[in-house]
DNA sequence: TTTGACATTAGACTATACTCTAAACTTTAT
DNA sequence: ATAAAGTTTAGAGTATAGTCTAATGTCAAA
């Protein structure tokens, strides 16, 4: 098949199918006559492998492990696979946490605040950003 | 103070500065006679206000709105400030929801698969990215 | 046959937020 | 006086993952 028909298949963009070959995640197979990129099932297969590893988070450069992995099967072992697995967990982890420590240093911001028409002129909000205190426990920042 | 004594008091660095100079967010309040920045002690304040809102999440845009409140309160409403970190920590729930989705995707893949020095050849992980299912629950995927 | 759909390439552009470089000038310390 | 440290600028580079453009070429159908 053509790339078009590969990207309607697998749900990646012609242009995004010719930048991970460029990238060197997955080249066509071959080239017709007329120099078209010709893809087979097998191609097919890899690029929904990709789409699938980028959806659960693993970068591009983690994604050409698998595929290595992929490649030679008997090559490698499980333990390298779970443990790309296990290291996105981890980094995962720590990006919620990093999220979670913003949510509540916001919440703490937000529920502050009367959010009326009252001016800002003592709007907690701000006084709250010119404090130091903002990914500490709250420690009594003047309520509006 | 010149730009180094505000980069060591703010946490910012040099380069930081000039880029949020050239960004729109903290202008120097003057320049000496050899065309060195000068900053007061406002321009400290303002730049830890910058620090920390990026800190908790804020974009630069998302700061320039802050920081056009916080110069002119009164002609601002805390509805405002309130309305930008209500958006925020919506933003930043949905950031933590997609994060979660991957994470049970990666405990799936990673539960399933013995982890040993197995050869790869029936690694679960491998062939669950080549099936369809990893964002619904897990349908009886070969376990290793 | 000619129009439209599809394909090719190199390379530019997007987004965000820095981070660094080079060449020149100024200030501070010894 | 001189060397080290600090500052200036415009502009380039980094990172990730695409996304798009322009100019050109190919293929299938009416």
């Amino acid at each position: 098949m053509k790339i078009g028909e590969l990207a309607r298949k697998s749900g990646l963009s012609t242009h995004t199918l010719r930048f991970y070959e460029k990238s060197g995640l997955l080249k066509a197979s071959g080239r017709s006559q007329s120099n078209y990129r010709l893809y087979t099932n097998d191609d097919l297969a890899t690029a929904r492998f990709i789409k699938r590893a980028r959806h659960i988070g693993f970068s591009m450069d983690e994604v050409k492990v698998f595929l290595s992995i992929r490649s030679d099967l008997p090559a490698h072992v499980c333990a390298e696979a779970k443990g790309l697995a296990d290291d996105k967990i981890g980094q995962i982890e720590e990006q919620i946490n990093e999220l979670q420590q913003m949510l509540k240093a916001l919440h703490r911001l937000s529920d502050a605040c009367c959010g009326g028409d009252e001016s800002a002129e003592y709007c907690s909000i701000i006084e709250a950003l010119d404090q130091n205190d903002l990914t500490q426990k709250a420690t009594a920042v003047a309520s509006h």
